[in-house]
DNA sequence: GACTGGCACTCTGACGGCCAGAGTGCCAGC
DNA sequence: GCTGGCACTCTGGCCGTCAGAGTGCCAGTC
């Protein structure tokens, strides 16, 4: 602990100290009751720590915090509690997330290894964050927003009706039927399929509504009923199904937190539910920061203000495609979590990148 | 209510309007019990539904019941509630479904008819159900088993790299990509394509493995590291994925249930994320039935033993293809949930065959 | 023989009082 | 600014009480 800073007038170095103990005294209530679940005393708190200091001076320290509301007492002859407000300094004070253990990352390591596509490493993503965290883990599919179009495919099924095929460089697959009024022509079908390929092959999804509008245009059959259909399809896809999927896991972990808040337990449920609400969550936070926590209220999805979200994109090749996190009750390990979700995501980079 | 019958001796005709009353009385404590989920009484049972004897006379029939298994005190100065074999002589005792009003026919059908795609399709039943029940709704994709494959696509990604491409006449995809040590050779590959596609175009599913190993015996190139690879592929497709995939929603519901199993939400929750445990629940009933219901411990998955299970099958052209079904507490509204699902049901085939 | 009213019995769940335990705020002293 | 001491307060568990609900049994009636 810091003891004296000669350069430093002693009043100023009093001061500091104060405020140092002051936020160790935050520190180990949030640690406390996170690992408790129980509010937590002073007495209990010098009992546990190394504060040097007696259990009344802690008493000053914590009516202190509680008048700037960093914690709150529930009644009047029980331990205090965090806020919201409380949390944030202390997910704010872990300036670098604590690394895993050489075991669990070799844990990751072998699970993900041995997924076999895209949907495998979505599926075991999720199982992966919730069973370390034993929190709900989200996962986001890459959004197609910031992938290339690898390849295109246009297979004819019977004469009224093809499959459109777009490939996708992260690995994912949409498909989508269309139905054509005429009987589909083979050889047009093909000379589509090719100027399509062309088009947009290898182009980033979002430049692809404007290719193929420009394409249609220069298309010489002009308006012709299948040429219309394939386009007009392609163009919702591409526009509709932008950030689509997302994949939930752990959602039995809620059920752990029963005693905690109990009857919270369906609106949370029934917000997981909705994927939209599960992409607001995930989009909510910007492109830049990597590692994103939102505790309690700072969320603004409703039926979710007594959870925090931790969250972190993941790349392919050091573009970030879409984001993984877990969900939980805002007296949740956030240590654990952060670096947790930190390690898997980058794991799932690195796996993406590689293929 | 039958009063006399002529042809049979009176004493035979008593008998029989006693066994008639007891089930009356049995029938009147399950639908009191699944409408209030409290334990019923005597005096409450003739006052609710006209018996025509007394509470005294009841409480004999009570005493039967219980003794032969039926219902059962949780003590002694609490009314009855049935047991499993109770509520399964209730469910059998319902000989026809009661139909769905015009109202929620119209409902499901323009619920569905929106659907663009297989998914869609399966995302929009699982909704439905769970809406329409207030319960967890399961949802089976129509099994590659029982479908036939339409056509197969091998469509080169990069060099050394393709995608595998299975379409299935439910409408279903599976896709897989296949690594190979040897860069991709595109007219071998073009062959390969057109002699797969001979092969197992319009065959059952199930045939696919045989089909495929006599091509690779018959294929002229023999043992190309592409062919093989490929054919490897296909194989562990066919046989993995058989009927891999189950949607599930509705888990909010559970939720609702709280104050009658409280503390089982987990062990629940934990058994509807593992697919091979729905996958279970769904096969365990034979092709033979079309509805059936799995009441407390007839239903052989650990920690779902107090909850029923209401399933049907769904058909395409009028061979059932897959199941689709409901989870809920045994004191579930039995009436209204197999109601529900036999429509569903009914509906979903319908689409699936119009297509 | 089946049904009925009456009665004594039993069990639950709600209510209120009581008390120990935990934790606080405040104050005087170092 | 820190400390020990003290009075205060609130919760949660425990217990006794009591009304209410429901039963089982019995004797009487049709």
């Amino acid at each position: 602990m810091l003891r004296q800073i000669a350069s430093k007038p002693v009043e100023y170095v009093e001061a500091q100290m104060l405020e140092e103990r002051r936020l160790a005294v935050l520190q180990a209530i949030v640690s406390d009751y996170v690992a408790t679940h129980e509010a937590v005393g002073s007495k209990a708190l010098v009992d546990r720590h190394q504060l040097g200091v007696s259990p009344a001076t802690i008493r000053n320290d914590m009516a202190a915090l509680e008048e700037e509301g960093y914690i709150t007492a529930p009644h009047t002859s029980a331990g205090r509690i965090p806020t919201d407000l409380g949390y944030r300094m202390f997910v704010d004070q872990i300036s670098q997330v604590k690394p895993l253990s050489a075991a669990e990352r070799k844990g990751i390591d072998r699970f993900l290894s041995d997924a076999v596509d895209l949907d495998d490493i979505m599926t075991r993503t999720v199982r992966l964050l919730a069973q370390l965290t034993k929190q709900v883990a989200v996962v986001q599919y890459p959004s197609l927003s910031r992938s290339q179009v690898r390849r295109i495919e246009l297979i004819p099924l019977n004469e009224h009706r093809l499959m459109i095929m777009l490939i996708v460089d992260s690995g994912r697959v949409e498909q989508r039927i269309v139905e054509c009024s005429v009987p589909i022509d083979e050889v047009l079908l093909a000379d589509l399929r090719a100027r399509l390929s062309v088009a947009i092959s290898d182009q980033p999804f979002s430049s692809v509504p404007q290719r193929v509008e420009d394409l249609e245009q220069s298309f010489n059959t002009d308006n012709h009923p299948l040429v219309r259909a394939v386009i007009v399809e392609i163009l919702e896809t591409v526009t509709a199904k932008l950030d689509e999927r997302v994949v939930l896991g752990g959602a039995s972990n809620l059920a752990r937190y029963n005693e905690d808040f109990p009857m919270t337990i369906q609106p949370v449920l029934e917000a997981l539910e909705e994927q939209v609400v599960l992409l607001r969550l995930l989009g909510e936070v910007g492109t830049e920061t990597k590692l994103s926590v939102r505790i309690g209220h700072e969320n603004q999805v409703e039926g979710l203000n007594s959870t925090s979200i931790v969250t972190s994109h993941y790349a392919k090749e050091s573009t970030p495609v879409a984001s993984l996190g877990v969900i939980g009750p805002t007296n949740m390990d956030y240590v654990n979590s952060m670096s947790t979700v930190q390690a898997v995501a980058q794991y799932v980079s690195r796996f993406l990148s590689d293929e």
